[in-house]
RNA sequence: UACCCGGUGGUGUAAUGGCAACACUUCUGAUUUUGGUUCAGACAUUCAAGGUUCGAGUCCUUGCCGGGUAACCA
């Protein structure tokens, strides 16, 4: 009998997939995504909810949400709200289990006294400068705090003086008792509770001390009783002190396992740098499409079953890699291609009158909305005596290669006729206003009886019926592969796209795009997916969002050509 | 300089001591009323050197290269 098919599994889950099968936790699996609520979620956060949503189903467990919201100088309300919302957008459901970090001030705060008592704590008066003096170096071992051996009694007392707000901010910290001789730095008497007389988005004046993330975060995981708790690469020099506070409170010990974060090409996910881009308005907001944001994906048209399946295919490793932007985008084309319908949109008009149409006379086309999908149906175009198309898609002096209308060839309109351009009308500058035409009525459909072939089919739209757009185009945001490797003496931001956000008016959409509504997708054939864009949109200036172009073999046929 | 973690095609991953596999990109060709889609094909001596073994991408040793770490950030 031969095996079953292997599955392959990430060494996360091959780790809990071993957890379970050796009954560890009772079998029971249990992981929590962890936001701090100080910006908006990118795409690097959607690996990492994939992930631990996924495991969550993939094992039958759970997966909690809970903000991090142990630093309220930087923490907001608006964050926690949108963060929710991209979550859901995503795919995932935390049920009930919506918790806080905060939640657990008070619960934080008995467990620290526990540790004083034990005389694993102690509160230092020493500043802020003089403990990272004392905390000496990597070849140089740390010197202990003048502060380090005062009683319980008097580590207790001050303690609750601090919560009791009798001390200003940063005058006094708790401290874990552990080693400042250790080759680890965060072992090194690292702080579990800073003085900070600042109100918390949640918990108001309540409190004036705050957990650091090292002393709140795994003692939440543990409140939570969360199995396995997986964060990133930079958190693995923390984890003997993760163990260290679960060991000493003698407390449900999940493990700790570290991942490498995404890094995609040509953007960046610094959560720093967003910040910046949104607050110095180089971009439109936190969803401008050409954020790396789960909003801006959204705005911009990406669907939640592409980034999923983009999140699945990369894969979960400790490596640091640079992911190329190509695999999303192919993503993305791969679900717009099943699930979008077709329409014809014309980016860059150039006006077509066919000579020998009847003036103002019009017909119906018949076009196929998906031939992805059968049960899309079919719609109808109208045609008549003008229209316009792209312009690109005419060439006076074409080479052999280009497939589309140049004087005296023929191509077909899309779902109409056979065409032939006779001639060409300029103004002054020499620019092309309108292209002369002529169509051949035997060819309706696009095929001709006489069995002759043209080389080129492009896309159409009636000038009579067009509907007026704005279309914005976009590129990378930033012009380097890596934006993170900056070149000395150079300011990251002077590595933005000037061209990342191309904006064209006056498109001309065939009139069955009239009914399109904020968020709606569709494939402009020839061109790319666009959706309409959920801010700007009106039915009056309709405002569409290229989402991704489509592949164009032809634009390389030319670059290799000049 | 100390500690921790990594290194498999251009890119991302798989191979759990037994024929280096998959996807993306790129390139060729076929099909096509979207230069889209689809289909077929091409693209690696697994960082290096030793060792263990009948057999090593996988285990061991050393070296090289890359990343992280010295907030009262997360």
């Amino acid at each position: 009998m031969n095996g079953p098919e292997t599955e392959s599994l990430d060494f996360v889950r091959q780790i809990v997939a071993d957890d379970q099968s050796n009954g560890k936790n009772e079998g029971r699996v249990h992981t929590r995504f962890p936001p701090e609520p100080n910006g908006y979620l990118h795409i690097g956060h959607a690996k990492s909810i994939c992930l631990n949503f996924g495991i969550a189903e993939r094992f039958g467990g759970l997966c909690n949400l809970r903000f991090d919201d142990t630093n309220p100088e930087k923490e907001e309300t608006e964050y926690v709200e949108a963060i929710q919302e991209d979550i859901r957008w995503l795919g995932f459901d935390w049920q009930d289990r919506l918790f806080f970090a905060s939640d657990y001030f008070e619960q934080l705060y008995l467990w620290a006294l526990e540790l004083i008592r034990q005389g694993k704590a102690y509160v230092c008066d020493q500043t802020a400068e003089e403990v990272r003096e004392y905390r000496g170096g990597w070849n140089q071992p740390g010197r202990e705090s003048p502060f380090r051996d005062r009683t319980v009694e008097e580590n207790l007392d001050l303690f609750q003086r601090m919560k009791a707000g009798e001390f200003a901010d940063g005058e006094k910290t708790l401290r874990a008792k552990i080693d400042m001789n250790s080759a680890n730095m965060n072992l090194r008497d690292p702080a579990m509770y800073r003085i900070r007389h600042v109100a918390h988005h949640r918990t108001g004046d309540a409190w004036c001390i705050y957990p650091t993330y090292d002393w709140a975060h795994g003692e939440s995981d543990s409140i939570e009783n969360i199995t396995h708790s997986i964060c990133t690469l930079e958190f693995e020099n923390h984890r003997p002190l993760y163990d260290w506070y679960l060991e000493m409170l003698g407390a449900h010990h999940p493990q700790q396992i570290e991942f490498a974060k995404l890094v995609l090409s040509y953007t960046v996910t610094s959560k720093r740098k967003l910040l910046e881009l949104v607050k110095g308005e180089y971009v439109d907001g936190w969803d401008d499409p050409r954020m790396p944001t789960l909003s801006g994906f959204r705005r911009r048209g990406v669907t939640p079953e592409s980034i999923r399946n983009f999140c699945n295919a990369i894969g979960v490793t400790k490596f640091n890699s640079l992911t190329d932007l190509a695999l999303l985008e192919r993503s993305i084309r791969e679900h717009l291609n099943q699930i979008t319908p077709r329409v014809m949109g014309v980016l860059d008009p150039v006006k077509v009158v066919i000579e020998n149409y009847p003036e103002g006379e019009f017909e119906m086309r018949d076009a196929i909305n998906n031939p992805e999908d059968e049960s899309a149906g079919t719609r109808q175009v109208p045609f008549g005596r003008e229209l316009y198309i792209e312009r690109s898609d005419f060439m006076e002096d074409a080479p052999r290669k280009f497939f589309r209308l140049t004087v005296g060839r023929e191509v077909r309109l899309r779902y109409a006729y056979f065409l032939k351009c006779e001639s060409v009308v300029k103004d002054e500058q020499g620019e092309i206003v309108e292209l002369r035409c002529t169509y051949d009525p035997e060819t309706a459909g696009g095929k001709a009886p006489d069995g002759r072939k043209v080389k080129g089919t492009i896309h159409w739209v009636s000038a009579a019926h067009a509907v007026d757009a704005e279309i914005r185009l976009y590129e990378h945001l930033f012009t380097q592969e890596n934006p993170a490797d900056v070149p000395e003496g150079m300011d990251w931001k002077e590595l933005l796209n000037p061209d990342s956000l191309k904006v064209l008016t006056g498109c001309k959409l065939e009139p069955s795009l009239a009914e399109a509504r904020p968020g709606d997708r569709f494939q402009f054939e020839r061109n790319g997916y666009f959706c309409v864009d959920s801010k700007d949109s009106t039915a009056d200036q309709p405002v569409f969002n290229r989402t991704v172009a489509l592949k164009d073999t032809w634009s390389k046929v030319q670059k290799k050509q000049s």
